[in-house]
DNA sequence: AACTACTCCTGGAGGC
DNA sequence: TGCCTCCAGGAGTAGT
């Protein structure tokens, strides 16, 4: 599913190739992928042109005008950019049943640029949206979400790290690294890289953790992010998979699957409901806390 | 305030 | 092969 990692490909896709080109035309073909402050609607994106693209973990936005685009792909979302001048790109979750060609049953959002550029939103299971406010709701619709900071930025910081997780002591590390009001950006399947990486069991309690396994949990998050960020995440790049990717994802849906560190068979189970994979022998089970 | 449960969806996988 | 059932899960919301 798109995490931060593919939604930081997306959001390079559309810096480097959608920006102040003016949208001429504005297709919705699913009514609910859209949520639109009182009294705007996407037609009136008509004649202006993206300036800037921001994201926070996995929430991109858009500034046109006085207008923003707050996107969030969810499970299953994807942002495809096309057009006769630009390389395109695709970003986020492949909807491998309608091959490349574009729009398709799950194409639910058409942005049509002058140069003939075209921004396609698609989503298999419906869960994206697409939110339209004033620039001026922006801080307001942000500051609700309570967004922890974005693993990939500065404010990630190594102290501030420390001291979060002796705020959270009776949390289990993988709901907590989840929590997007904890840090922003991570979802299912990078929570279990990192912890993988860091040779953490994912219900081990933060309280249970010495400073050097903080430590090690801190810079598990910014390899992980160091590793897949230039590849555009872990599902395609360009529309397909990466085979220079080599064995990345390391430990997700690799069930049965001999660690690359100890050759013992990765195990598939549930934690708050969520597939979860890991070695048994590099992340054993904790004590009793 | 801080938990948990429920909700939204449909392609793909598995059973027979 | 075909029909059926079930699963995947981020985050907003409602309920406790």
């Amino acid at each position: 599913m798109p995490e931060l990692p593919e939604v930081e490909a997306a959001r390079r896709g559309i810096a480097e190739q959608l920006l102040h080109d003016e949208i001429v035309e504005v297709d919705l073909r699913l009514p609910k992928l859209l949520v639109a402050s009182d009294g705007l609607g996407l037609e009136q994106l008509v004649g202006l042109s993206f300036s800037e693209i921001r994201r926070h973990g996995k929430y991109l936005t858009l500034l046109a005008g006085d207008l923003a685009l707050v996107i969030h792909l969810k499970l299953s979302g994807q942002l495809v950019g096309r057009g006769p001048t630009i390389p395109g790109f695709d970003a986020g979750h492949p909807v491998p049943a309608y091959g490349a060609e574009l729009p398709h049953k799950s194409t639910h959002l058409i942005i049509y640029f002058a140069s003939g550029s075209r921004l396609y939103v698609t989503d298999i299971r419906h869960f994206a949206r697409v939110r339209l406010m004033p620039v001026d709701d922006l801080d307001g619709y942000f500051n609700n979400l309570r967004l922890g900071p974005d693993v990939a930025s500065s404010a990630f910081e190594r102290q501030w790290f420390h001291g979060a997780i002796a705020r959270r002591p009776q949390s289990r590390l993988k709901p907590l690294l989840l929590d997007q009001t904890f840090v922003s950006g991570l979802g299912n399947i990078y929570v279990d890289e990192v912890l993988y990486r860091a040779r953490l069991h994912p219900e081990r309690l933060a309280r249970t953790l010495t400073p050097t396994e903080i430590d090690q949990l801190f810079d598990a998050v910014g390899e992980i992010m160091a590793i897949a960020i230039p590849i555009g995440g872990a599902n395609i790049l360009n529309g397909k998979a990466i085979p220079e990717r080599g064995d990345f994802p390391f430990v997700h849906g690799r069930e049965g699957i001999p660690c690359l560190r100890c050759g013992t068979p990765i195990v598939k189970e549930r934690v708050d409901a969520r597939g979860t994979y890991r070695c048994p022998i590099c992340q054993p089970v904790p004590d009793a806390n």
